[in-house]
This record gives structure tokens, C-alpha cells and sequence, in this order.
DNA sequence: AGTCATGTTGACGA
DNA sequence: CTCGTCAACATGAC
């Protein structure tokens, strides 16, 4: 569920609650419900990861961590953490962390740091990462700060596309080498999008919980690479290590 | 049936 | 203060 694309596509599907007002707010989320009540959905907008209920003056933020999941005009067994009815249907939040931010959403968030969005910035995320030239690639691409929106997956098959080693020292690596990376981590996060709109995104996995290299056959590599010691695949023979 | 995972935060101790 | 480690959250795929 959680990566940048799969947000996007939440958006989406929410995307005819905008304009009508919350009728009714339910859930166990630690919010003020009864301030949702008749107050109109104006806009909804992602930020990496977040998925954002934009309201007049405030908006909920809703991050659906690992197991989060939604259903719009349907419930499902589960605890509900937020429900929101309009007039016409209704939103069920599952298993996710909700917030209330307070005013104008464009203070809370830098946009240019999110990867999908139009004014993603490659340069800036360039510099941040020649700013940071001990970190490894495998985690500076988790870094929200810095390619937001990125998870687990993206981070793996940007890697393999670029033939570039998850253990790879940010400060050896050739700037060419950075700014194709910055470039496939929104491409590909795009091509996401669209795999998992049909429905084809594992089938389009190349690296992640591969088996073997689907360039040269040899036995990928599984590890918990980095600070953050998440699942990485590689193919040492196809991935230079910088 | 048990293990593990597309993620993040906060507590605690060194 | 900063770093590393761990628990917590709680569901679904294999």
C-alpha cells in the first residue's frame, strides 16, 4: 500500500468527495471529530508518502505506515480509524497514523521534495545528497527529506536500473551516476504508478524479492543494508559497488 | 501456521 | 546531545 504512487492513486479515487462537506466523522484516531462535521473537503493533495484532507484553515494528514489500507463507499473487519461520510459516499481509514496540521498546508510541506510532484526538484536533491557523502545510496534513497515518496521497492529497482551497488558511498559516486539516480527514482516511481493501476506491478519487478539477476542469472543477493537495515536485492556482478 | 514486510515514531540507555 | 536499538502499531501474503 504505502508508497508515493499508491498514494497518488488514493488521492485519486477520493477525488469525488471533493467540494462536499463531512456529514459524519467516526473513528478511533486521536482527533477532534466533531470539528470535521459540515465542514467542506476544498482540495486533497500528496506529499511523498502522506496522503493530505485539506479543509479551510487546517488538514489531516494521513500516513498509512506498513498495514494501512482504505475503502471508499465500503467498510471491511477491521478497527476503524477514521471515517469520514459525505453526501455522496464515504472514506474508511484503516491502520494508519492521522494528524490534524494546523493552517496554510503549504507551510508544513516542501513539495520540491517529492518526486511525483511537478515541482520536484532533481538538483536540490543532487546537492543534498553531496552534502551527505558517508550515508549509503540504499538509505539516502529512503530518506523522505530528500526523495519523499520513495519505500522499499523503488528504492531496490532504481538501483538495479542504474546498475549501482545499495552499499554505495553518496561521496563515491560520480555525479552522473547521482543525477540518474534522482532521475529513475521519479521515472520509475511513474511507471509504478501505472503497474499498479493495472494491476502488473510485480510482474514488473526486476530486483525486488528476485531470486536471480534478470540480466545475467547469477543469484541476487538479499541483505539488510544500511543504518536503516532494510531488505535490499542486488546483483553484485550487474551493480558496481562505488 | 509461522514468518516476514511497500514504514515511522518514540522511549530508553550508552 | 547524539547515537543505536528496540518496541509499538496491527494486517496480509506466502
Amino acid at each position: 500500500m504505502p508508497e508515493g504512487p499508491s498514494i497518488i492513486i488514493a488521492k485519486e479515487k477520493m477525488a469525488e468527495f471533493i467540494g462536499y462537506k463531512v456529514i459524519a466523522a467516526a473513528g478511533n484516531a486521536k482527533i477532534d471529530m466533531p470539528r470535521l462535521e459540515d465542514k467542506k473537503l476544498l482540495d486533497i493533495k500528496t506529499w511523498g508518502k502522506h496522503l493530505l484532507l485539506c479543509f479551510e484553515g487546517f488538514t489531516i494528514r494521513v500516513h498509512f505506515l506498513l498495514f494501512g489500507t482504505y475503502r471508499i463507499n465500503e467498510t471491511k473487519e477491521a478497527l476503524l480509524r477514521l471515517g469520514l461520510t459525505f453526501s455522496n459516499g464515504e472514506i474508511n481509514i484503516y491502520t494508519a497514523a492521522v494528524k490534524v496540521l494546523e493552517g496554510d498546508i503549504n507551510s508544513h510541506y516542501n513539495w520540491s521534495a517529492d518526486v511525483m510532484h511537478p515541482q520536484w526538484n532533481e538538483k536540490a536533491a543532487i546537492e543534498k545528497l553531496t552534502d551527505k557523502p558517508d550515508m549509503m545510496i540504499c538509505d539516502a534513497l529512503l530518506e523522505q527529506d530528500i526523495f519523499s515518496g520513495v519505500g522499499n521497492i523503488i528504492k531496490n529497482e532504481v538501483l538495479y536500473r542504474v546498475y549501482v551497488h545499495p552499499e554505495s558511498r553518496t561521496g563515491n559516486i560520480p555525479e552522473k551516476k547521482l543525477k540518474e539516480i534522482a532521475d529513475q527514482a521519479r521515472k520509475y516511481s511513474f511507471d509504478f504508478l501505472k503497474w499498479k493501476n493495472e494491476g502488473t506491478l510485480k510482474k514488473h519487478w526486476l530486483a525486488h524479492t528476485k531470486k536471480n539477476c534478470s540480466r545475467c542469472d547469477l543469484p541476487m543477493y538479499k541483505e539488510y543494508t544500511g543504518t536503516k537495515k532494510r531488505r535490499s536485492f542486488f546483483c553484485t556482478n550487474c551493480q558496481e559497488l562505488y
